[in-house]
RNA sequence: GGAUGUUUAGCUCAGUUGGUUAGAGCGCACCGUUCACAUCGGUGAGGUCGCAGGUUCGAAUCCUGCAACAUCCACCA
């Protein structure tokens, strides 16, 4: 085999990658229904990706959830599931149009959307997402993902759009989506509202103003933001506070800074009569919380502050106009005048600002749209049944979901779906934090009043409103607001398989609910919420039977990747330095579902070392597949039996781990087990006992079929150089029950190979810690320092050295030990000697221990304190392991 | 203020129902290497498992309290 001598010694990545991905393509194996028939046959697998933004390239975290979603799909497709990946991505409505606007800005407009026009804007914005997709996708190939590209989607294409329409129409009729006034957040800086997810808080220093409205007022309130005093209709005190009581129910009629206000006291228990003065001036049109109070008391609302962040004309002509700052220094030097400010303090606040652009969000009243999350609607199906998988469900006949026809809230959908089990999140511990979410969840305001995204299809005439996704005809006009972007990505996993349209639907049917979603923590109330209560609510099923959560992905200091901070690590630069195998691995070995990831360079060079490792070992095994003297039918030696035994051990717990989400564990383990086992001692072996070209083999395809879900490429293309039969992608995965290995002689090979290791390491030991006479020293340095392998030859123990020198070792069993020469002769039986008595005393300790054991359970025994464990098995068992002990200690004591 | 995590070797982290001598990778020190691999091999040093109690024959692991850090939620006007 000449080729593979002329193979370069270390593996060149990036002159394999793109064809390699372009083969597996043309191939079309990404696409299910391509699949060879052991898959056709196969339970379907799906995944959903989760779709980036178009508003640029991928970082590391989209690398991670590819790395991870590939490493599944090509696991399962491997197993013979009919695998489906699904790609898209989301025009993520808000997030991009601030991007675009921004762009704009740049390019030196001043306000893009007045100067474009809502039409030249939206085809700036739909250039720049198409640009964006492009990016996205040749990233997501760069990656390896092997994704079906024949059904890609985009949250904002004609079929998702039909979704949306239907799901909204849906809501509507069910009473769930509703109109109405109430106090939003708003962005003034972009002039749209934003829902509680979007809205972030800042700490400031700010002062807090202690003052009463005129000097005939008989309270004083405090305030943080003294521009909404104008809107006050009432001060609410504590029902029970003495200083107070005796106003409740008057109203005043107070002249605040030249507006004259009627505030009426109110009692109410959400006062906290300890804070401050203990009396709370109620702003219902700017405050969520006032606004409660102020529902509660019958209050009425004023808005005081414009969409502009500027105040109304309400606030009289000193005001109107002006800014918050300006006002607020304003209204504190007019109070301090009047000698009405009883105190100025400063204090830590946090101020609400929006997720994308930074201003101060304020709240106001408007007309918007919402979907109610606490409103009981008529079920159109069963929902979340699954009374076969339920013993009680079973008996009680109520399984773990609702009947159609009966009321439930959407609140109460997206709790059963993750109480009942039918969806887990992984780690377990995001559990409870979707707990408390759900439980504090309000209605959700789903009404933009940006340009990009779906439209809201709602048509007005005069005073007639109807829902419906095209114009119902003359003098219609279209609600001019679009919708939350979550809504339209809350029904991700099935809208990407078609629905509503019944065909495709219908086609797609068997992959819903999707096997996993795997996508960041930080997104679990945005989406992941969003999508059970859109997929229950819809389909009566949850959108996926796991949700893996994967950590952020930080820098090698712990620190959030930005720009600001210049710590960015680009996956498509590292890609062609190290490989996207390297840039993989590094981001699935070595951390923990949900945990934050801390991310080096360094630690992707020693995963591109070991890319770069088992290539040799894969150029190794090859060139000895090819030699002559490898052909020789090799009798199965200790060796061979216990590097089959260990790969049986290794494939089936690997596979297990890979089942149960330990990415991290699995890889570790098949590292240790390739790196140490397989090339360090085993191919040692391989350079003198002979005969081993079928076991090399076996091993080869193993570990590459293991390795291929973490590192396609590589894995894939040594698979071609070997000749193996078809393409690694749709291999099988490794059975561990079909290794050519006696149950018997599983155990036995391993142990006994593990002790020769252990006494090799024993020897070496003990050439540090006893001096040894120096002409046998000579010898021992020899060994301690090359010696490579321990192998089996003509009925003697051989130690290679890896200068090309043996040692034979006989009688290992009375512990002797003799070069070929006979000149050194290694004392063994020192070794054992030094074992023993450290062995000795450390089961002297576990027998005393025992002993202690037996004593405290026989005298609770005595006073009849055990309640629940059968008292005769556990004296038993403790006996038993007393006397296997004891018996040990005797057997040790026998040989010192 | 509430919730959820984290705290184990110089660094990054494993440690699955409590049970041999607490592990790995990187880094470090020393030794070595022409024929799979210096993107290599071998040896070694390095840990009171955050602190204080408790339960147990036995605790990194379970319980209680404390501290530091992180994230999320709610914010007291």
């Amino acid at each position: 085999m000449a080729e593979i001598q002329d193979l370069p010694k270390a593996y060149e990545a990036s002159a394999i990658e793109d064809k390699m991905y372009a083969e597996w393509e043309a191939s079309g194996v990404f696409n299910p229904d391509k699949l060879p028939d052991r898959n056709q046959k196969g339970e379907p697998y799906c995944i959903m990706m989760p779709p980036p933004n178009r508003t640029g390239t991928l970082h590391m975290g989209h690398a991670m959830g590819m790395a991870v979603q590939d490493l599944l799909i090509r696991f399962e497709r491997m197993r013979g599931k009919k695998a489906l990946w699904v790609p898209g991505t989301d025009h993520a409505a808000i997030a991009t149009q601030v991007k675009v606007e921004q762009l704009l800005i740049k390019e030196g407009m001043k306000d893009p959307r007045k100067e474009l026009g809502r039409e030249k804007f939206l085809e700036r914005v739909v250039q720049f997402a198409d640009e964006s997709r492009n990016t996205i996708v040749n990233q997501t190939r760069k990656m390896g993902s092997s994704c079906d590209w024949s059904r890609e989607r985009y949250t904002f294409d004609k079929e998702r759009n039909a979704a949306v329409y239907q799901l909204f129409k849906m809501m509507y009729e069910d009473g769930l989506i509703e109109r109405g006034y109430r106090i939003v957040n708003w962005d003034p800086q972009f002039q749209t509202t934003l829902s509680d997810d979007e809205v972030q808080t800042k700490d400031v220093t700010t002062k807090l103003l202690t003052f009463t409205y005129d000097k005939d007022f008989p309270i004083a309130i405090s305030t943080t933001r003294p521009e909404s005093k104008f809107g006050d209709t009432a001060v609410a005190v504590h029902p029970n506070d003495e200083r107070y009581k005796k106003f409740i129910g008057q109203t005043f009629e107070p002249v605040f800074c030249g507006k004259k206000l009627s505030i009426q006291i109110v009692g109410d228990e959400a006062v906290d009569p300890a804070f401050g003065t203990g009396a709370l001036g109620v702003t219902p049109a700017h405050s969520m919380i006032d606004a409660d109070i102020a529902q509660r008391h019958n209050l009425k609302t004023v808005p005081v502050i414009g969409k502009d962040a500027k105040m109304l004309p309400e606030c009289g002509p000193e005001f109107a106009g002006l800014s918050i700052e300006e006002t607020r220094a304003k209204v504190e030097k007019t109070l301090s005048e009047a000698g009405l400010l009883k105190s100025v303090e400063e204090v830590q606040q946090a101020l609400p600002i929006a997720e994308r652009g930074g201003a101060p969000v304020e709240q106001l009243p408007m007309e918007q749209w919402f979907v109610r999350v606490n409103k009981p609607f008529t079920l159109r199906q069963d929902t979340l049944r699954k009374p076969s998988d339920s013993f009680f469900g079973k008996l009680f006949g109520t399984g773990t979901g609702w009947k159609k026809g009966e009321q439930v809230t959407l609140k109460q959908l997206m709790m059963t779906a993750v109480e009942s089990g039918q969806t887990r999140i992984i780690p377990e511990q995001f559990e409870k934090i979707y707990f408390h979410w759900i439980n504090n969840l309000r209605d959700w305001c789903i009404s933009r009043q940006i340009w990009f995204g779906h439209r809201i299809p709602v048509w007005y005439r005069g005073s007639e409103m109807k829902v419906s996704d095209v114009s119902p005809g003359e003098g219609w006009e279209q609600d001019p607001d679009t919708l939350d972007t979550w809504f339209s990505s809350g029904s991700w996993t099935f809208s990407a398989l078609g629905w509503p349209d019944q065909k495709e639907w219908e086609a797609h049917r068997a992959y819903h609910p999707t096997a996993v979603l795997e996508t960041g923590k930080d997104i679990l109330f945005f989406w992941i919420a969003r999508m059970v209560l859109m997929s229950t609510y819809a389909l009566g099923e949850v959108p996926f039977k796991d949700a893996y959560l994967h950590g952020l992905v930080r820098d090698e200091q712990g620190r959030k990747m930005s720009k600001s901070l210049g710590n960015i690590l680009d996956p498509l630069e590292l890609i062609p330095k190290y490989g996207t195998d390297a840039v993989r691995l590094s981001l699935l070995i070595g951390n923990t579902p949900g945990q934050d990831t801390k991310l080096s360079e360094q630690k992707i060079e020693g995963y591109r070392n070991f890319t770069n490792k088992l290539w040799n070992i894969s150029r190794f095994i090859l060139m000895q597949m090819g030699d002559e003297a490898q052909q020789a039918k090799g009798a199965e030696t200790l060796a061979d039996r216990w590097i089959l035994a260990r790969l049986s051990e290794v494939s089936s717990s690997v596979t297990k781990k890979l089942e149960t989400y330990q990415f991290s564990a699995a890889g570790e383990e098949l590292r240790d087990f390739t790196w140490n086992d397989l090339a360090d001692w085993y191919l040692e072996i391989a350079k003198v006992e002979k005969g081993k070209a079928e076991i090399l083999k076996t091993l080869l395809q193993s570990v590459l079929k293991m390795w291929h879900p973490f590192m396609p490429f590589v894995t894939e293309y040594v698979w071609g150089l070997a000749k193996f039969d078809g393409k690694l992608i749709v291999a099988e995965w490794p059975d561990p029950l079909v290794l050519p290995l006696a149950k018997g002689e599983t155990k036995e090979g391993v142990s006994e190979f593990e002790s020769l290791r252990q006494l090799v390491t024993d020897m070496r030991r003990l050439r540090a810690e006893n001096g040894v006479e120096p002409a046998k020293q000579v010898e021992f340095v020899v060994v301690g320092a090359h010696m490579s392998a321990l192998i089996e030859q003509n009925n003697a123990w051989i130690m290679r050295l890896v200068n090309g020198s043996c040692i034979s070792v006989s009688s290992i069993p009375d512990g002797y030990a003799v070069t070929p020469s006979g000149k050194a002769t290694i004392g063994l039986n020192l070794a054992g000697a030094v074992d023993l008595e450290k062995e000795k005393a450390k089961l002297t300790k576990e027998l005393e221990q025992l002993q202690k054991y037996v004593a405290s359970t026989e005298a609770k025994l005595a006073n009849a304190e055990f309640t629940s464990k059968a008292p005769e098995k556990v004296i038993a068992d403790m006996k038993a392991k007393l006397a296997e002990a004891q018996e040990k200690v005797k057997t040790i004591e026998a040989r010192l």
